[in-house]
DNA sequence: GCCCTATATAGGACACGTCCTATATAAGAC
DNA sequence: GTCTTATATAGGACGTGTCCTATATAGGGC
């Protein structure tokens, strides 16, 4: 569902193919909504069966014809009916937790060393998100104003701030395992 | 896959219905990890034909007759191997965060109010999985050892430390969007 | 009186997302 | 010289998770 309001919304800026999309997806939106190529053309496709993008074709020799698609006025519609419709917010889906949740099976030394992966895992990612603020900057500069690009970097600090309060539990965590007599040994 | 260790992982304290399962996640690790009651059962059939579990049929009248699971040895070697794997983290995936990046298309009294929402449901996550520590007490009670309470009461903290900094965020986006001159006019 | 919940399992249909491959060519890296 | 990247679209196969329904009965709420 997502996905089809975020394909929407970027060709509200304007008309684009599925191609430009997919990067523009890569600098904007991925570190909270990944997209995968295939899914995005399977998408555009199916907006364009419910009418609420078209497409004209542009022909080119040597490379796939390219498909520019552009909203509808029900495509724009249908966006904002959307954008400002309260929903119900995601469920949570945090694999790594289930290994927290059992590793009292594990010897310490070994939960200790699988914490401080977690954390050096969770730090690649503040890098990775403070890199994408240069990217989101060049995407705003090409197709948002000043407006939107508040809001873009509202999602990155989102993603900063989130990220830094997993990194301070994460970093908690390791020094009470560290600290004798915190962790009752196995019976 | 995490479903099918984390089913593993429950068996390891003794065998257990799907039923009963079902139950358990729901009071355990249900707000890192949802289950659905027929993913259950089907998980529990494929650990079945991979050897991971074996079940004792227990006849009953009136109702389906119950299958009691339990770990076979491969599966405790399974899942011991996989606790002690390191794993990439999890992609984040939240939409709510695509409506912040195309708030900018919305007039500001529309934007503030979904945002007051959104902090409202916030809040109440976090009087779930407050509501939710005296659930996981009470299964600690019945199937863990203190060590184990030690991790399962860790991965509460940390739903609640995430929680808490969503929270910290969403209060400072309308603190922000509140103040005149904060948020750029379209143009 | 009817609906919901509890007990217990199971399967069909479907939505959503991932991975891999195919097609075509050229430029640049090592 | 081979491998990767860029350009551009598309589909098969599969994995994972959701929703709804079926079966069978009893008890409690409104």
């Amino acid at each position: 569902m997502s996905l089809e309001y975020a394909i929407l919304g970027f060709l509200s800026y304007g008309p684009s193919t599925g191609y430009d999309l997919k990067r523009v997806f890569d600098s904007t939106v991925r570190h909270f909504w990944p997209a995968d190529q295939s899914q995005i053309y399977r998408t555009l496709n199916r907006l364009g069966t419910q009418g609420y993008v078209g497409h004209e074709l542009v022909e080119q020799e040597e490379k796939p014809d390219r498909k520019i698609y552009h909203l509808t006025e029900a495509g724009r519609e249908e966006f904002l009916r959307w954008l400002a419709t309260p929903h119900a917010p995601d469920e949570v889906r945090e694999g790594s937790l289930i290994q927290v949740f059992f590793a009292a099976r594990l010897p310490n030394e070994e939960i200790i060393r699988l914490a401080e992966l977690q954390a050096e895992q969770t730090r690649e990612r503040l890098q990775t998100l403070e890199a994408l603020k240069p990217l989101l900057e060049e995407h705003a500069a090409q197709i948002g104003t000043r407006r939107d690009v508040f809001f873009w970097e509202l999602t990155l600090e989102h993603g900063l701030a989130m990220t830094r309060a997993g990194l301070k539990w994460i970093e908690s965590v390791i020094r009470r395992l560290k600290t004798p007599g915190n962790l009752p040994e196995a019976d």
